[in-house]
DNA sequence: ACGTGCGGGACATCCCGTTCGT
DNA sequence: ACGAACGGGATGTCCCGCACGT
């Protein structure tokens, strides 16, 4: 293997070593110096790729999101604009609620990016408009092809929809279970209320 | 003064000297020496009845609730069922987007409590089901006297109507007037739908 | 028991659980709750009639010191002054080297009071002056019998037989059977130089 | 200056510190912030370098240890074997009795190791050994130029007169200039005597 | 005479970021 | 690119002494 080629895959390597641990630490702080041990480095080489504990944290963020993007697109890619949408929204419900660690950890960023980690605050940023862009596209074209209702704003509508989803992960206090039936039922609803 | 007094009040100031350093603070850590330098005692006060720094802040968010809840329920006392639920959705995003530091600490713990605050959760997941159930005895309210339409579960609606609510909160990226308008519109489209 | 009876029991209790705590805790500094409990007071008590640890601790040399004084009197108190001299200091060491609790009590108290417990000085001195006169005295017996040569002062070999003896107490860290030896063979020395 | 210098600067320094603080604070306990601050670090520089409060000890009784050692070898260099014996003590006697900081602090940890500061045990059995020796030496030497009677066994007396020393030194409870007597009165008796 | 709550201060541990060296 | 030592700052524990109550 090239110089290269090891550094790229260290660095690689501690981003998926400081899932693994943020995962595993139940919501504790994470500890640099055991997630560089988990690749079998120390802390200098840490330092070296990221810069410092925020550093890594951030591109652990970037990260879960690139790796996000995909899924959600394409488990909404068939039907008409309403079916898209609830799809989208059950889809959504059950990866999150999946209890893979890599989506506590990416809802974990998603909801301190706004309280408590201002660097990841932009990024945040960012995923949340093209998150809400994306539900209005599929309101208005479910408004075009007639599954939707078109007497009301479908960015007003796509906003919601949105903040609904956001806020039922959030609560993510209850059993997945429990958990699981709120989506369901909040996607009955908006069959019926569009 | 008492002795009893005494430490009552040195309680509740450390408590008050918390919210303000929490809020302070962007998101940073909290000091447990700040806190108690401002109440003019040591650490070891603070130690004493708090036990901890999870202690304390268990403390502030217990102390945050009660003194929140008074409010929303005063803001949502008049009219009809549907007006009643969206006054109390317009009053939250105005309180919550006020800038207020006590505000901003509530809701940092809030979400916190979800995903990094093991000991909130279950404060938090009482809040929460108190929230859900108020909302829907205001839609069940609106339903009887005729203000919202009957053909949607009435349970269905209020918990998606408060996972809205509490989605925009956490989205607060956007400028205050951003959110504030948001939170309009939404208001705005409920009262379309229903 | 009347209410004065209680209260000196306790005290004397006290002073008895400081005395094992101390020998049990190899140099450690001791534990007035821990104290307390062996009698099953709280700190409450002790402070009530000691003051503080040191005033509990300057009873305890002062006990310790009255209990000791009877049996080194006694153990030198039959034959010319030579073999009350030469007894005194075997006696001494057997006692001190012994193990006993109590006596590495005392053993750390003579010691400590010098250097690291002010307010035990001014006993120590006074403790350290009975015994070097004592030591003198049997050296002018021993003189005035004919058993020890008189061309020496008294005083002075007083004086210095007595700092031996203390020395190689202060030596104990050699094992006990070491100990004992070298004090025997400074009785020897003894006998053979006066 | 490099790293590495810097380093051993610190500590040094910390122990130069160290000796100064104990020697001023009489007999109380050390305070490791307040050793770290003369210095113009923090605590967790000296915690780096020392471990604990135990550890700097330790440090600070083998520098002292090793300061002092040339001290009296130099002072008993010169003249027959019975006049180095004596200047040994006399010498010893005028250094522990000048009232230097340096020297309580040695005295001190000298006769607490044996009852108070088991990790410094070891330390001082070596050097009790290393002075014992040393004056038995002496002794021998005495006895082979003819300036001290040969009729007693070197080891005996070497380990007496050093048992006896150091007993003058704990005993350092009367005023300087009683002890300074106290020490001429014994090289006299040593004189006559042997 | 004794129990109990309050508050202060020291200690040791942990973990971070920096700075060298390799 | 990585390792290793250094030093800073926060946390939690322990134990002391005070002041009140009973």
């Amino acid at each position: 293997m090239t110089k290269a080629g090891a550094s790229t895959e260290t660095r690689a390597k501690l981003i998926d070593a400081a899932i693994l641990q943020l995962a595993a630490s139940d919501g504790a702080a994470v500890n640099f110096d055991a997630i560089a041990s988990r690749v079998g480095v120390t802390r200098g080489a840490a330092y070296h790729h990221f810069g410092s504990v925020h550093g890594l944290l951030e591109e652990v963020y970037k990260e879960a999101i690139r790796r996000h993007a995909g899924l959600v697109i394409e488990s909404s890619s068939e039907g008409s604009g309403k079916y898209r949408l609830l799809s989208l929204v059950t889809a959504s419900a059950d990866l999150y609620g999946s209890g893979t660690p890599f989506y506590s950890v990416l809802l974990r960023f998603h909801v301190e990016a706004g309280v408590s980690r201002p660097r990841l605050a932009p990024i945040a940023r960012c995923v949340q408009r093209r998150q809400r862009e994306y539900m209005s596209e599929l309101v208005e074209l479910g408004q075009r092809d007639g599954s939707i209702r078109d007497d009301v704003p479908a960015a007003a509508v796509g906003s919601a929809v949105n903040a609904a989803l956001q806020g039922f992960l959030v609560q993510q206090l209850e059993s997945p279970v429990r958990q699981r039936s709120a989506a369901t039922e909040f996607a009955d609803l908006l069959d019926a209320l569009l």
